[in-house]
DNA sequence: TGTACATCAGTGAACGCGCGTTCACTGATGTAC
DNA sequence: TGTACATCAGTGAACGCGCGTTCACTGATGTAC
C-alpha cells in the first residue's frame, strides 16, 4: 500500500496532479490482486476477502472501496490469468522468426501453455479446473479466454492461406456427424474463416490434447504414472502436429 | 437414519444378532456418505459435516463415531467415486459379447466415461478436477484408482495376444525419448506386460484425449465452441480408435 | 491565491452466519458368566 | 434364563475460529469559484 503510493509519488511527479488519486487507486486494485493470486497458491479458489484484506495491512471493509463483492474479485481474477496466459503464447509463439514454421509454431505456443500451468498452478486451476461451487463466470471473460485458442487457430490459417497445409495429416476414418460440422463451420468463422472444416477439426483435436495433457499433469494424474513429464508432453505436442499435418 | 435401521431389521431377521449393531454401522457409513455426496453436487469439495449431519437429522458430533474427520470422509467419497467409475466401465466394456471387437469395447468403455461424468459431476470434479486445497489424497485410493485405466489396457494387451493387434494405427514421426519409454515399460508392467512400448503409448494418448474431452466438457471449455457434444466426443474416441489402431 | 464544498479511502463496530472438533454425559444394545 | 458389566451411538454445550457484507464515521485529497 505504502510502496503502491511511493512509486506512484516518485513515477508522476509531473504528472497533473488529478491523475494522481486515479493511478493509486488502479496500483491499489492490481495489489489487491496480487495479494489474492498469493492466497490462490495456498487457498484455492476459497478465496477470502478477509485474509486478502489482512495481508494488505488494510481492514476487510475497505476492499469494498474497490471491489465491490468477493465474486467480482474472483472475476478480475479470471480475466486476468487468461490475459496472462495468452500474452505468454503470444509472445512464445511470435518469438519464431520464421513464420513459415509452422511446427515449430505450434511447439512453441503448447510448450509457453504448459510452462504457464506449471508457474501458475492455482490460476490454471482457476480457469481450466473444476468450476467454484456457486460462482458463474460473466460473460466479460470470453474475450480474454479465446486468446490461447486464437493463436493455435492463426497457425492453421497462415499454414492454409500459403498453401503449406491443404490437409490434416491423418484423416480419420469415420467423417463427422453433421452438428459437428456445424460447431466447426461456427468455430471457424468466429476465428479462422479461410480454413477447412475437416483442418478445423484437426486442430480442436490437438487443442483438446494440449490442455487435457496440461490438466491431467497439473491435477496429479500423471503421479506413479509419467516421470519424464517434460519429454512425454513434448512429445506428445509433436505427435499432434504430425496428426495436424504441421 | 430410521429407514437404514428398519430396513436392516427387516433384511436380517434370522441374521445372527451379534452382526446386527455391524450393519446398522455399515448402513450408516454408507447413508453419511450417500448425504455428503448430495452435498457435493451443490458445495463442490468444501464439504461441510455440519450440515451433513443436519440433513440427517443429527448432531454434528456424532458424525465422528463413523468418520474420524473431515478429511476422511472425503477420502471414502474420492474412492467410492473411483470405484463407481470403474464399476460402471468394465461393466459397459465386458457388455460387448464378442471380445474381439476391440474397437466396439474401447468406444463402450470411453462412452461409459463420458457418460458416468456427466451423470455424477460433482464426483468427477472430486475426482478428476483441480485438488481440494488442504487435502492430500492417500495412497489408499491409488487401486480404485486404478480400474479405468486397467479397463482399457486389457483391450490392448487382448488385441495383442490374439494378433489382432500388432501396432498402432498411427507411428509418430519422432520416436518417444528415453525417459518416456522407462515410463512406458514401467506403465506396461503393472496393467498389461505383455504389449509394446509403442502400443502403450498410443494407449496412453488415447487415455488423456479421453480425459481431457471429458474435463474440458465438464469444465466448462466447451461453452460456445461445441454444441453437438455426444457426437463431438464419440468422432474424436473412434479418431483414438484409428490411432492405437483398433 | 485562497476558501468552501464535494469526493473519496479507509476505519471500526456490528450483524448474522458458518465451520471442525472435543468432551462429559445418557441410554440403549450386546456379551460373558 | 437372568444378571452384571462393557461397548457403543448419539446428545448438547462449548471452544475458538472463520467468513461476506453493511453502515455511520473521520480525515485527507481534489475541484470550482
Amino acid at each position: 500500500m505504502a510502496r503502491a503510493l511511493l512509486s506512484i509519488v516518485c513515477n508522476n511527479l509531473f504528472m497533473p496532479a488529478r491523475s494522481i488519486r486515479a493511478r493509486v487507486r488502479a496500483e491499489m486494485m492490481a495489489e489487491i490482486k496480487a495479494v489474492a493470486r498469493t492466497h490462490l497458491a495456498t487457498e484455492g479458489a476459497n478465496l477470502s476477502l478477509r485474509a486478502v484484506a489482512r495481508d494488505m495491512g488494510m481492514v476487510s471493509s475497505a476492499l469494498y472501496r474497490y471491489y465491490p463483492s468477493r465474486d467480482d474479485l474472483l472475476t478480475a481474477l479470471i480475466i486476468d490469468a487468461y490475459n496472462d496466459l495468452g500474452e505468454t503464447v503470444e509472445a512464445a509463439e511470435a518469438a519464431i522468426a520464421d513464420r513459415t514454421q509452422l511446427r515449430e509454431r505450434w511447439m512453441a505456443a503448447t510448450r509457453a501453455v504448459r510452462g504457464w500451468a506449471l508457474a501458475n498452478p492455482a490460476e490454471y486451476a482457476l480457469i481450466y479446473g473444476s468450476p467454484v461451487p456457486g460462482y458463474a463466470a460473466p460473460t466479460d471473460t470470453i474475450a480474454a479466454a479465446a486468446r490461447t485458442p486464437v493463436v493455435l487457430a492463426r497457425i492453421l490459417a497462415d499454414g492454409f492461406g500459403s498453401g503449406q497445409l491443404t490437409k490434416p495429416g491423418f484423416t480419420p476414418s469415420i467423417p463427422p456427424a453433421d452438428g459437428v460440422h456445424a460447431d466447426m463451420v461456427r468455430a471457424r468463422g468466429d476465428i479462422a474463416p479461410e480454413i477447412t472444416d475437416e483442418l478445423m477439426l484437426a486442430g480442436i483435436s490437438g487443442w483438446i490434447h494440449l490442455f487435457g495433457a496440461v490438466s491431467l499433469e497439473l491435477f496429479g494424474q500423471f503421479n506413479n504414472v509419467i516421470d519424464a513429464r517434460y519429454e512425454f508432453f513434448d512429445g506428445q505436442m509433436e505427435f499432434m502436429a504430425d496428426l495436424i499435418g504441421l
